[in-house]
DNA sequence: TGTGACGTATAAGTCTGACTTTTTATGTGG
DNA sequence: CCACATAAAAAGTCAGACTTATACGTCACA
């Protein structure tokens, strides 16, 4: 699951980057930098890389004579999919969620929008065969299926808007759409609305239809929305 | 400018970064440690950590026995505001420009819309007075002053929308606004009706009008959009 | 009592060089 | 031609010494 993983370095990062974004050091904190080395049981080279790497994040800052102190949370690139894996791991996963959710219905409308225009034939198909992937384990408790295949339809989606930023909130939707699957309620089978929703959707970008596409989609996130309960704008 | 700056990695961070960014080692480029640190004449230590920051930007990867490899484009971390300013300094600017502006367009309506219901007495002070510098400065070249109201304006229509993603996009903002002024085509005086909708829309957040926000944002964005000739959805 | 210059301790920053580990390429024998 | 052993290459890790910036306390002076 976690990216990082890759030597000693990584599995220091996978630790101390989920403690600092848990608010198991708050705002404020001051960390030395050999005392994380001593802690870990690392030198002071990986430890220092370890710094680096949350520096980059700002999540902390590093300063002569200070020490490494843990920046507000306001600052911290909360974009960054490994501050947002780390984020939906601890205890405010369901602020997060619907943070992202709330994301999601801005950006995923206009997306389609886009990918109405720009989709290539091929992207077309894969969103009707999608699509259908959808129908087929939409009963049944065939959650998994069904999840694989929605998580891929909104993939390509941003992929096809032509729009790079969109593009790569995929890994993002993929955790959101996991997480209501997996963590919160969702022993029953899917809405069917929200199937056929999809379906029309693939239908609306092969068609070329933007508006359509875009007015779908928002119907989609407010879904979303609504199933955590958040007033839908 | 930099934020970096600090300390010899940041300085040689502050090279190579952006010589990746625009394209100076093409993705699948290998690097090699020790070559860089020559380059730059500082240790490996130093070399080491600026890759690993690199790294979690996702522009490259380390591998044993290979060295560091430049990853593709469309894996890089575009929401990092290092990468971003990085590719804004770049040649493919007015490619990075459109991208960004077609993001604000979709997140801006609806940060207002949350904005109108979110914000506090004094966010909708602050709304008014912002809009009422830009009109101050409407006329009689007096851009740097108008800039620096309009950015202002839409931070705190990010701020109050309560919602930390988009919170963390006011830099974007900020960056992409101050980038329109500088560089492109922007020595008339702004236009007349986009000072009107910024005067309108603070207006209607202060009246807790979500609706009328996000339409009236609608219609600032879409002035961004044909600005750079990008059809409006 | 307040204030400014100065010295000192502290923690990050940097460098060096040796060693380890992983992974790939190469070559050898079946 | 394939399987397996071997070697080489590059990142990864470690230890220790040294440098540099800077917060903070001290002391003299106004």
């Amino acid at each position: 699951m976690s990216t990082t993983g890759r030597g000693l370095h990584g599995r220091v990062l996978d630790t101390l980057g989920p403690e600092i974004t848990a608010g198991g050091y708050p705002p404020g904190s001051v960390l030395r930098t050999d005392e994380l080395a001593q802690r870990f049981d690392v030198s002071r080279s990986v430890m220092r890389e370890v710094v680096r790497v949350l520096e980059s994040m700002h999540l902390v800052e590093s300063r002569r004579r200070v020490g490494v102190t843990v920046r507000p949370t306001r600052e911290w690139n909360v974009y960054d999919p490994q501050v947002i894996r780390w984020r939906l791991a601890g205890a405010d996963r369901p602020r997060q969620l619907r943070s992202l959710t709330v994301l999601r219905s801005a950006i995923e409308p206009v997306a389609a929008g886009l990918a109405a225009r720009n989709a290539t034939a091929e992207q077309c198909a894969e969103l009707t065969e999608c699509a259908l992937g959808m129908v087929a384990n939409s009963r049944g408790h065939r959650l998994e299926g069904y999840l694989f295949h929605d998580v891929a339809f909104h993939r390509v989606i941003l992929n096809a808007s032509g729009n790079e930023m969109f593009a790569r909130l995929g890994d993002v939707v993929a955790e959101v759409l996991a997480g209501r699957t997996h963590h919160d309620v969702m022993f029953e089978d899917p809405d069917p609305a929200a199937v056929t929703l999809h379906v029309q959707l693939a239908e609306a970008v092969r068609e070329r239809d933007a508006a359509r596409a875009e007015r779908l989609t928002r119907e989609i996130t407010e879904g979303a929305l609504q199933e955590l309960d958040i007033l839908a704008p």
